[in-house]
DNA sequence: GATAAAATTGAGCGATCGTTCAAATTGAGT
DNA sequence: ACTCAATTTGAACGATCGCTCAATTTTATC
């Protein structure tokens, strides 16, 4: 027998991304969420605890359909390099729909919160940190195949990507014009040869 | 006749800086702004008028100080880039401070505001567009004494360094090993090259 | 020192916050 | 149909939100 709940659990975190991403943590209030994801208080407290639990979820969520973004990237692409390039595009692609918020939601997060929620910043530094696990391997796979000078190092490398695109993505937010961010994606990969 | 007005305008607005700084907007409560800079309600709102005009005071004197401070590494330093060097040095100290937020105010303002609050999220889309001028000005004059290849677009190398620095200040804030983030200063300069 | 203007105080407004829980509803096993 | 556990409901709690304003204190002028 199928799932039969009236709310099924994925859809429940897929809607609380999207009003937790666009408008943060503070400012996205329990009654909103009810209203979005048309559920009342006690139930969304049974199934998650509290507004924290259910952000730490969010969160885990987002993480995981990055990494299977960048996953997808890989498999569409010919190359570890062009693979990265996907994924940038993407990224800032997504970073410029209105439904979201715009920025990496987890460098949002850790943005916003402060000792009050440590638990959630060290959650989102930790997965912050996968993903760039994830351009590592595929910076080591780069050198690996020629596609990289291989006197660099990947790890560095990788921490360079990882902050070139929180600076991408949030120098969108302040820059509409597309061209514009589309010539720092251009000028951060010719940066790497 | 000196102003002896009991608190000075420039102490209060520099201790709601490091409050909003830290907190941002919305964590930040007109309970813990009165506690912080001893004032009361009434005394606040006859001076700024709202929590949002309080904001925007803040934002105002934080891009000055910025651009006061971009000119200050100007002055102290011999060359263009080396004054862009140090600027940069200084903008990822402060931002280790605890006593500062981390990132970059006027992006940690465009990442958690959303449209409600419209006119301070275009007061510091414009505020960053002020410290980018700078940057392009400087740049220009580095492409003049040849400390920098004059093929290269001065404006477009403004908004690259500007993306940089969002990105070092936001992953500086995920990442606390301070030899990586100098790393990646590092790197964006040789890059420029 | 009297007086008027300016600045500051703090109790308290209505609204909203995150959260709880007794009651109502639903769904599966018999 | 009946039962019992699981789920969902929504009114309501105390706390806190941004903010107001009559009352008080401070300051400047004479």
């Amino acid at each position: 027998m199928v799932k039969t709940a009236k709310h099924n659990r994925q859809e429940v975190i897929q809607k609380a991304t999207d009003l937790f991403w666009e408008k943060g943590f503070h400012a996205t209030s329990m009654r909103n969420l009810q209203d979005f994801v048309d559920m009342r208080p006690g139930s969304i407290y049974a199934s998650f605890g509290s507004k924290e639990g259910l952000f730490k979820e969010v969160l885990k969520c987002y993480a995981n359909a990055s990494a299977a973004r960048l996953e997808a990237c890989i498999e569409a692409s010919s190359s570890p390099l062009e693979a990265l390039r996907t994924f940038f595009n993407l990224a800032v692609i997504d970073c410029r729909e209105p439904s979201s918020g715009g920025m990496c939601m987890l460098v949002k997060t850790i943005s916003e919160l402060t000792d009050e929620n440590a638990d959630l910043q060290i959650e989102a530094k930790q997965l912050l940190g996968i993903v760039e696990d994830g351009f590592a391997v595929l910076l080591d796979q780069a050198s690996a195949c020629g596609e990289l000078d291989s006197s660099k190092d990947p790890r560095r490398l990788a921490r360079f990507l990882q902050m070139q695109l929180m600076g991408i993505r949030a120098y969108a937010l302040a820059n509409d014009e597309t061209e514009q961010v589309n010539e720092l994606i251009e000028d951060v990969f010719s940066s790497l040869r």
